[in-house]
DNA sequence: TTCTTCATGTAATTAGTTACATGATTGA
DNA sequence: TCAATCATGTAACTAATTACATGAAGAA
């Protein structure tokens, strides 16, 4: 049992779906928190079914046949069992940030350039993400039953692309304050005297934002 | 060439390393944002050779020896090269919130718990984080010289981790006021409309933080 | 001198991805 | 009726991980 395992698992908590319906569900729900190829998601319910946590039906359409899964009694306890256990903290893989980190081993434009995809990522994520949001709070979102839960991770995103978006508009500053060789920059001791400080906060209390 | 051989050759433009150092200074550096574990890391040098971007060099302690490479000409230019090509933005992974998505399916207390534990990763992790920047605001830092580059990093992670204990405080606020059967919660309306009224930020300036 | 930690590396295994293949459905 | 897209799945490949092994150095 993987983490991948314990999501399908989730998702089949909430009401049986077929494997591509597993994938489509899996993109809009858990995509951002557990990305995974579509063929794992194809793999792992058959993992379930071996476990005795799913239930398989075929299901006929045509000349071809499709399986549904269905999660069972077993399964729920599996899960309810898995919450209970420490999860991991976030994971995070940035490759335009291990770009930034060597940006001093190349152009100045290249380093901006970065920086703006970075921004226009956020405020991509962030419209597909306010959309969604604006559907839950007129109260027509998917499974809005079950919002209590969800918008914890709703939450978080928003919040996630608002940050990435402030940060990068506070890099491309930075960027462009430096020389054509970014090998020449010197860092702004104002400047990294001020992150010391963002960063020092109390543990007891809530860091500020902005 | 995949993005961990870039990384890898990224710090061989800063300087030569045995395999072993670069495992200790990817920890240090790259590990939050390039995750890999030790034993790539004596596998991506091997191909940097063989592609001509490094040299291997092997030097003798005791009865034993290590392989400490360089960076070539064309490796520094293989790597500003990388620069150029457009990078892929934040990847996250993050159990803890598909544990959250699954709340209702578990106990209250769970939640809560796995809350915490999120706002106690934020902490610890930023602890080290404040830690670092206090020593680059002194000029202390290792690699000193690079901070006007690493400080875009640097910045990040400060910005991420007061993000996620925000966050948790918030998500923590919100479940308290859950019945004893997350299954039954149901979500505030005002707190939905406080999320899409966040999430709607101007793609054209900068969202407001906190 | 022994124990622990630092340092260096390889082997075995697997989780995950990319690519491919093809039937069903819909709309122009 | 043809093209495009939706839907369903498998096969081949590999990037990455876990586990193991052992020498060197420092501390008790």
């Amino acid at each position: 049992m993987t983490g991948t395992t314990y999501a399908v698992l989730g998702l089949l908590a909430v009401q049986p779906w077929s494997s591509y319906e597993l994938t489509r569900q899996m993109e809009r729900s858990l995509g951002r928190i557990w990305p995974r190829a579509q063929s794992r998601l194809y793999e792992e319910p058959k993992k379930l079914v071996a476990l005795g946590f799913a239930t398989a039906e075929d299901e006929v359409t045509g000349r071809r046949t499709r399986t549904v899964y269905t999660i069972t009694e077993e399964g729920r306890a599996a899960l309810a069992r898995w919450l209970t256990e420490p999860g991991e903290g976030p994971v995070l893989e940035f490759e335009q940030l291990v770009q930034l980190s060597f940006a001093d081993q190349g152009a100045k434009r290249d380093a901006l350039r970065t920086i703006a995809a970075a921004r226009s990522w956020a405020e991509q994520r962030n419209a597909e993400n306010a959309a969604v949001a604006e559907l839950y709070a007129r109260g027509e979102g998917p499974f809005q039953y079950r919002a209590a839960t969800t918008m914890l991770a709703g939450a978080f995103f928003t919040e996630f692309y608002a940050m990435v978006a402030r940060w990068a508009d506070w890099a491309g500053e930075q960027a462009r304050t430096w020389p054509d060789d970014p090998a020449d920059a010197v860092a702004d001791p104002a400047q990294l005297a001020e992150i010391a400080r963002r960063a020092a906060w109390d543990p007891g209390s809530s860091p500020a934002g902005g």
